[in-house]
DNA sequence: GAGTTTGAAACT
DNA sequence: CAGTTTCAAACTC
């Protein structure tokens, strides 16, 4: 028996980020349109950083996707693949000398589902400037929704295999689960 | 650690 | 859009 709990410390992104969601290039007809490309470029070459390596930090054991595709749940959180402790990947390509096919693999997905790197539960009462009625603050019966529902079919959106479960947000009128109890909450 | 179950992601 | 396949996490042992 070993590993008691090892699930902790939810909201956070340990791990090397590549360089977050920045504009697009959306300037074009400039005379400088290749320099700002190529500049766009660059700044897709995220550096290594070393922060957020950490025992905590989640590793996948991705085997045939290359770590490039959003099963990767390194490559879906924007981190690059963990070398310590090491990520248990084979033939890992999410890692900084492969910035440039992460990036395309990125924008790949992007324009199949735009959506595709969002926060998967939205809706949580945090950050915003959202108003703060004392009073309620005691109590989260609701964190948030899950932005495409889940599909669940066996689990009963009781376990982790149900995105809605794991990510504390009960079951909204997105969700295709077998009629369970549905949150109507928007 | 190996094997099974599960459902999102990918594919057609 | 729906049906099927792929695949890695969650789970079980
Ligand atoms: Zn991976
Ligand atoms: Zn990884
Ligand atoms: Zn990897
Ligand atoms: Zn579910
Ligand atoms: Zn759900």
């Amino acid at each position: 028996m070993k590993q008691p709990n090892p699930m902790n410390t939810e909201t956070s992104q340990p791990g090397t980020t590549y360089n977050g969601e920045m504009d697009q290039g959306n300037h074009q007809g400039g005379g400088v349109s290749a320099a700002v490309l190529k500049q766009l470029k660059s700044r897709t070459q995220q550096t290594p950083l070393e922060a957020g390596e950490g025992e905590s930090r989640k590793r996948c054991k991705c085997k045939k996707s290359k770590c490039l595709q959003l099963k990767c749940e390194c490559f879906a959180a924007g981190v690059y693949c963990s070398t310590e402790p090491p990520c248990s990947c084979l033939y890992c390509h999410n890692i900084p000398i492969h910035n440039d096919t992460i990036w395309a693999s990125r924008e790949n997905i992007e324009s199949r589902d735009p959506l595709a790197f969002t926060p998967k539960i939205i809706g949580r009462s945090s950050d915003s400037v959202q108003e703060t009625r004392e009073g309620d603050a005691s109590k989260t019966p609701a964190s948030g929704r899950h932005r495409r529902g889940c599909n669940c079919k066996k689990s009963n959106c009781s376990k982790k295999y149900c995105e809605c479960f794991q990510g504390d947000a009960g079951c909204s009128i997105k969700c295709r689960c077998e009629d369970y109890y549905k949150d109507l909450a928007f």
